[in-house]
DNA sequence: CGGCTGCTTGATTACGCTCAAGATTAGTGG
DNA sequence: CCACTAATCTTGAGCGTAATCAAGCAGCCG
């Protein structure tokens, strides 16, 4: 199925993912790290977001000999399966992967998406099946985490049982600020708020916080966000109108982020202190 | 501020929690368990549901010396309170709880339900301050549990750390398939689901799953839903009219449970292995 | 008993969905 | 490399669901 013509170009896609001087997104580490697949925590760019953090010297060694770097999945590839038995969680090391929740009826729930040094699969942890679907977005590359070598693990070292339970509660917290956004704000406070989150996201990675590339579709975005792609597509082009921002396909750059935060309306009181 | 004809009128509304035998809600334990304030997990009916679940002998014995039971909360009373520093987290005895995150415009998203057996606070342990406020909808009891405490004990009872790990990937697991509810259902999906949700968990805790008293107003309802107080009146009424179920008040019998499920429209597809 | 809060019901409005068509892009194969 | 097809995105028109506004009712508590 995969002829040399494909490789081509997914390789191709690859290296736009990784290019750091242009202004497209640039959602993964430097450059030196592709070629080396297999690297290290210690000298992962993302040590510090992940769940490596707090971690160190012997204990960051053991971490990461359970690790498995997995080689990059392609676009449109599931990383798991609804329904899947849950065996392990997954860091993102670049790109960026979805998730959503299928229902019976046939219609689906994205319920996030995932950038560098994010954490996937820890909703299966409780019923040790996964219940929703990861799909990458783009050539993406993940760490697998076996997760009962993780428990033990969780035993001997303190800091990373610490780190477990922030990144957990993390998830809870995220999830409940989107609750506030899918129960309380209309469309535009939804992209308003997206748009921010994203931006805010790609900072904390170390790239820019005004211009990137939104490597998933309106379709998702609405899908996410409780509204139809007519209405994702129409906000899109009345903040462009406005001035507030400068859309072209994937590609945003934020000229007003001042009135893009008054559009994003009221956050939870403790947004303020809160660096996500 | 608080005169004797309060206290008297709380121990009433008390008396009314536990009441077993008669046709309203009953979300408390038995009798016996009010009379000492401090029983033990292994004697506790909710022992199968809460965080000990899985732990037993010596390790529940140590894990029973740390939590510290509190005296019934009133009605209207804070556990605690958004930007309150996180010590620990919270199990419900009996009564019910709820949690809401205010946003900086003075409005609220009521996040979460709680009933007993259901643990609070996990959304704190990231930032080390609480982002909700959790205010008691009933005279109720819960357990305190200092986290640091918690912690290390984790360390030294590995079932005990799995179990942290479940409850808190159920809780993320519970708010994806909230985020389906307020992004793709209906008002009559959304009420006919909450009131399943309310039942099956009533149920698990050994009480009717037919006839049972709603804790919580209207407008709490309105909010957590993401609709307005009227909109759920008047699906109420349309139940109610339907000969789905009979409400008066905060009492609630449900007549046909088969239609109220196909009102609640499509389940995540995890859900039917889900017994939450 | 009177004031208050919470709940219900009705009338009107508006936001965003649906349906529909066209435009642009991406993917595929000759 | 270009042409064709499929998918995605944008824009418009009309409609429907639930919000808002407004009033009345019932239960609760002082």
């Amino acid at each position: 199925m995969l002829g040399p013509r494909n490789t081509v170009i997914h390789a191709i896609d690859w290296r736009d993912t990784i290019n750091r001087d242009s202004g497209t997104a640039k959602m993964s580490e430097k450059v030196v790290d592709i070629a080396k697949i297999k690297v290290a925590c210690q000298n992962c760019s993302l040590h510090q977001l992940c769940l490596p953090m707090g971690v160190d010297g012997e204990d960051l060694q053991k971490l990461d000999e359970i690790i498995k770097r997995r080689r990059p999945v392609k676009r449109g590839d599931d990383l798991f399966q609804v329904g899947d038995g849950f065996r392990a969680i997954y860091a993102v090391r670049s790109g960026s992967i979805k998730t959503y929740t299928p229902t019976h009826d046939g219609q689906e729930q994205v319920t996030g998406f995932h950038l560098p040094g994010e954490i996937l699969g820890l909703d299966a942890i409780s019923n040790s099946i996964h219940p929703c679907t990861a799909k990458s977005l783009e050539t993406s590359s993940v760490c697998e985490i076996p997760f009962d070598r993780l428990e033990e693990l969780g035993h001997q070292i303190p800091s990373l049982q610490r780190q477990m339970f922030k990144v957990m509660s993390r998830e809870i917290f995220e999830e409940e600020s989107h609750m506030l956004l899918l129960g309380k704000r209309n469309a535009e406070e939804r992209l308003a708020a997206f748009l921010l989150s994203v931006s805010r996201r790609f900072k904390r990675r170390g790239f820019s916080d005004t211009e990137f590339n939104l490597s998933m579709s309106r379709n998702d975005i609405g899908n996410y966000l409780g509204l139809a792609v007519e209405t994702v597509s129409r906000m899109f082009t009345r903040f462009q109108d406005d001035g507030v921002v400068e859309v072209d396909r994937k590609s945003v750059k934020i000229l007003d982020m001042e009135r893009l935060h008054r559009l994003a309306g009221a956050m939870p009181v403790q947004q303020s202190n809160c660096s996500a």
